[in-house]
RNA sequence: GCCCGGAUGGCGGAAUUGGUAGACGCGCCAGACUCAAAAUCUGGUUAUCGCAAGGUAGUGCAGGUUCGAUUCCUGUUCCGGGCACCA
């Protein structure tokens, strides 16, 4: 009987999906587990070999648990609103929704096949009203709280509305740069000026921003899309302009998201991004007057005000407010300029910048502490986003501001004696202080806090807390996104009835932008004469909570109930890529602890566990095509009829090539072919479905594309040997694989357990799909401890051996813990090595061989099922009993010792391991082989760690 | 530029807490079966010297700690991911 994977895989999967074998109940007696994966986008390109990665292991994890005794939740769904389907709207005229529904169909199609055990009941689609009613109602709630920084939690936005009524603005003056108010002025406020102000303090809130506009497109366009300052599309010039948008107020969280590190298993890795993405540092600010007189002051966020006497010059950033106050008749031109320049470029590029650049304003303002005149300069590389938009700059400190320094012939002054050299800043704290007036002599850390005392006492600065993570945008000014359950009257946004949501997305006819730009919903009627909100959400928005709705996901009267959240909680493991570590993971824990401050769950951490699963990535193969110089007729005929030479002869000079292939030249093109001249070889992408190995296919290849239709090869050994490079997956290069190709030819075990085979999930590698074949005839292997290809059936019921039994606990114990650990590469090579022992002890034994299946069932689903069912078991082998490890089984009298000699290892002594020191000591010395490394000398030391080597140092 | 990873045979990788470097698989070489091929099975496979026994070197590079370092520390090179509107 014959491993037919192909039958047995479809066969099992209809059982299963008839059964409802993956459903997953909220009523259980068993421990709960979340199991989840990364929220996938249904993108038109279909997947990968690298896609499905991070499922397989997540499925591996969820059967794993299951067959342990676990009530698993592994749902799927999709993530469906984004500029993509947008994109293709507008290049194709095909509604998003009907191409994202197709994607989708592609997508669950692909998936089907592997075999995944997703409770598709669950399924979610955040484009979906039924869906995106509840991301409009989080958004209300987040509208209607703001964050009381007392109870360090968000509150109804009611409770700050009472306190203004019956205090005034006493007890939040410090949260935001607006007027004090009493409670009686507030009474006397118009609804504008109320509302402006309560906008002030919304945990989602509409403010002002920045946006990559193109005018030539009309349109405002993402990161993605702008390429060295000009659109992607047209290449037309993008520069920054400030929009109305909405915003998260994610500063808030800002302490809490830093904290809550500390309770969830990240990798450090990831701790460290996010940690460094809230940035938290302790400084001050202080201000620094005019040295005209003005009453206006420049106000600096400084980490270091150890080193104020070290400034030499200040910078504000080109966005600062004060340029215009600042900026002299003489260089108003320059500066003009400078700043034009600025508005070009994008954030990235003006942090990455090496070159320097800046504009001296022409005016100074004033040290504080010594009325020393400073210099202002603008640069771009001080962002107006964090701290104040500007900085004090000390070069002898600072590596950028020495750089800045030392290209405008700024003269520097040194604060750290003999710890600055006059070549590079050096930022030490340690140093003490020269040049320093009331500090000197003082350790740089001391004099931090003398410096801030000073700063209240003159009242001019005061120490602060600074965040670099900024509020988050919320709007885009797009379709395809959840529309905002907002209505403008009179310059003020008010939510709308939770009656009325889901605010459905109208159809529309084109998807060209608004004016002024407004989004698409701007161009509507219906929409406008509503004062409906134009923008739309962005792609985060739906994906931030998602995790929730697939506990509850047909409720209709919540987003999810407090029963359902409750009872799964946490999610126990996240698989996804490294990539989300700080935009998607900050936002969606972010609102896990805004609906936890509201009550409406009990948790504030969303995922307990994360792992990031690694980039495959592909190799590309490359053939080598002649280009020539010659007439027209020649370069034509080249062109129609293109000449291929194999790797190995890519290197060689030209000319020594041109003598080399000119047989080939003359027989493709004719007697002329002695005319020509090669003048370069380009290497072009080619299919990797058209190569085997390094082979290409000459045959396939000729008939991939028109222009290679009638194409000659010079081989090397008869073969076309093509080149190859390790680069991203992706159908640009023609690199990719598809599952669905390999599933067909091998079955969807085999390709599980390849994909795991790889490597570590975390580790990037790139896809090789050769080995597969190793991975196969294992399972084959497997298949021939149950049954012989023509003898049939060989399982027995005989009783096992010791020997078989050991083998069998060898596996328990070794799989249970790299599936524990997620190593799931090696758990693939120790059952691999498990049938490769069995096979020499040539067991096939029923009891062995039942629960070996158990083991395989999270890797292989299909053969082992089946198999299960052979051996004559009724109901899946997902509902078995998993086995249980006995130690006893394994247990060793004694270890073959490697016996090391100054470290190096020179042979191996089988000791007992009840050995003691002593007499592990005489046994080494009286071997042969060691009285010859020891030659005569004495040991000074024998070290004997127990169960792991000996070494004897001479 | 800044932040975070990674680097081990021809290739993917293993070595879980500092203790025999190269498990497992691919590829390659040799052999068995076969008219032949495929499939399958057996053996070999880090480099280098050696008929062999065995020796020497070896985990990106340069140092350090240690009886002992792929593992810890310092510096450095190259590659990958992220950098706030791709998702």
């Amino acid at each position: 009987m014959e491993y037919s994977f192909n039958a047995i895989e479809k066969k099992w999967q209809e059982k299963w999906k008839a059964d409802r074998i993956y459903q997953v109940s909220n009523l259980s007696t068993k421990p709960k587990c979340y199991v989840l994966d990364m929220f996938p986008y249904p993108s038109g390109t279909g997947l990968h070999v690298g896609h499905p990665l991070g499922y397989i292991a997540s499925d591996i994890f969820t059967r794993y648990k299951r067959l342990k005794g676990f009530n698993v939740l592994h749902p799927m769904g999709y993530d469906a609103f984004g500029l993509p389907a947008e994109q293709y709207a507008i290049d194709h005229g095909i509604h998003p929704a009907t191409s994202t529904k197709q994607n989708i169909s592609n997508f669950r199609e692909q998936l089907d096949r592997i075999g995944f055990s997703f409770d598709w009941s669950r399924e979610v689609n955040t484009a979906e009203p039924n869906y995106y009613k509840w991301t409009q109602w989080i958004f209300l709630q987040l509208f209607n709280s703001w964050y009381n920084r007392g109870k360090a939690q968000a509150r109804p936005i009611s409770e700050l509305i009472a306190a203004f009524e019956e205090e005034g603005s006493i007890s939040v003056s410090g949260y935001r740069a607006i007027p004090s108010f009493t409670a009686s002025e507030w009474g006397a406020y118009n609804e504008k000026q109320q509302q402006d102000i309560l906008m002030e303090y919304r945990l989602a809130y509409c403010g002002f921003g920045e946006v990559n506009w193109c005018e030539a497109l009309g349109t405002v366009l993402a990161n993605d899309e702008v390429i060295n300052g000009f659109s992607e599309r047209g290449g037309y010039p993008v520069v920054k302009r400030k929009l109305r948008q909405w915003y998260l107020r994610i500063t808030e969280y800002a302490d809490r998201l830093l904290e809550g590190l500390d309770k969830v298993a990240f990798s450090d890795a990831m701790k460290e991004m996010q940690s460094n993405w809230i940035g938290k540092s302790y400084g001050a600010e202080i201000d620094f007057a005019f040295a005209t007189g003005d009453t206006k002051k420049l106000r600096v966020y400084t980490t270091r005000p150890d080193t104020i006497f070290g400034v030499d010059f200040m910078v504000v950033a080109p966005e600062h407010e004060l340029i215009p106050a600042l900026t002299t008749a003489a260089e108003k031109k320059s500066v003009e300029e400078y700043i034009s320049y600025v508005k070009s470029r994008s954030e990235r590029e003006r942090l990455a910048e090496k070159k320097i650049t800046g504009c001296f304003t022409g005016s100074y303002v004033l040290n504080p502490f010594n009325q020393r005149q400073i210099p202002v300069w603008i640069s771009e590389y001080v962002l107006a986003g964090y701290g104040t938009g500007a900085i004090m700059a000390v070069p002898c400190g600072d590596e950028r501001d020495f750089k800045f320094a030392q290209h405008f012939n700024i003269p520097i002054t040194n604060i750290i004696g003999s710890h600055f050299d006059g070549k590079e800043a050096n930022p030490t704290k340690d140093a003490r202080l020269e040049n320093s007036d009331f500090l000197d002599g003082l350790p740089m850390r001391e004099a931090v806090p003398l410096v801030n005392n000073k700063l209240m006492e003159l009242k001019i600065g005061n120490p602060r807390v600074n965040y670099k993570i900024r509020d988050a945008a919320f709007s885009r000014q797009r379709y395809w996104g959840e529309p905002f359950p907002i209505r403008w009257e009179n310059g003020v946004a008010y939510p709308l009835d939770e009656k009325d949501l889901p605010l459905e997305l109208p159809k529309v006819e084109t998807y060209k932008p608004g004016p002024d730009g407004e989004g698409p919903l701007a161009n509507l009627k219906i929409w406008t004469s509503k004062h409906l909100e134009t923008n739309t959400m962005p792609g985060y928005a739906g994906s931030s909570w998602y995790y929730l709705r697939y506990m509850d996901p047909h409720n209709t009267e919540t987003f999810c109930s407090r029963g359902a959240s409750d009872y799964w909680n946490q999610v126990d493991l996240y698989i996804g890529g490294t990539e989300h570590a700080v935009g998607h993971l900050l936002y969606s824990r972010m609102w896990a602890k805004f609906l936890f401050d509201l009550g409406l769950i009990g948790f504030d951490e969303p995922y307990k566990k994360l792992v990031n699963q690694g980039m495959i990535q592909g190799s590309s193969r490359f053939v080598y095509r002649i280009e020539i110089d010659g007439s027209d007729e020649m370069e034509a005929l080249a062109k129609q009829k293109p000449i291929f030479i194999s790797a190995g002869m890519k290197n060689k000079s030209l000319p020594e090539l041109q003598e080399e292939i000119k047989y080939i030249l003359r027989k493709s093109w004719g007697a002329d072919a002695e005319k020509i001249k090669i003048i370069s070889i380009s290497s072009l992408h080619v299919d990797v479905s058209l190569v085997d190995g390094l082979e290409l296919d000459v045959t396939a290849f000729t008939a991939w594309r028109p222009e290679y239709a009638q194409s000659s090869f010079v081989l090397e050994n008869g073969k076309y040997i093509c080149g190859s490079e390790v680069e991203k997956m992706s159908k640009s290069k023609f690199n990719t694989v598809n599952p669905n190709e390999l599933v067909e030819k091998y079955g969807a075990d085999t390709f599980r357990m390849y994909e795991m085979f790889l490597g570590p999930v975390e580790q990037s590698k790139p896809w090789d799909t050769k080995g597969i074949e190793g991975v196969h005839r294992f399972l084959r292997k497997l298949w021939r401890l149950f049954f012989d290809e023509t003898k049939g059936k060989v399982w027995t019921t005989d009783p096992a051996t010791d020997a078989e039994w050991k083998v069998l606990h060898k596996a328990i114990k070794k799989l249970d813990e790299d599936t524990d650990r997620f190593s799931f590469n090696t758990a693939v090579s120790a059952s691999m090595i498990t049938v490769n022992e069995l096979g020499e002890l040539k067991t096939h034994k029923k009891e062995i061989l039942e629960q070996l299946l158990i083991l395989l069932t999270p890797y292989a689903p299909h053969i082992c099922e089946e198999l299960w069912h052979e051996l004559g078991n009724e109901g899946s082998v997902l509902n078995a009993p998993y086995p249980v490890y006995n130690e006893k089984l394994l247990v060793e009298s004694s270890k073959l010792y490697p016996v090391a000699i100054n470290g190096k290892t020179r042979t191996e002594l089988n000791i007992s391991l009840e050995a003691n020191q002593e007499q592990v000591e005489e046994m080494v010395l009286a071997d042969e082989s060691v009285k010859k490394w020891l030659n005569g000398n004495s040991p000074k030391k024998v070290i004997y760690v127990k169960n792991k080597m000996i070494n004897i140092v001479v």
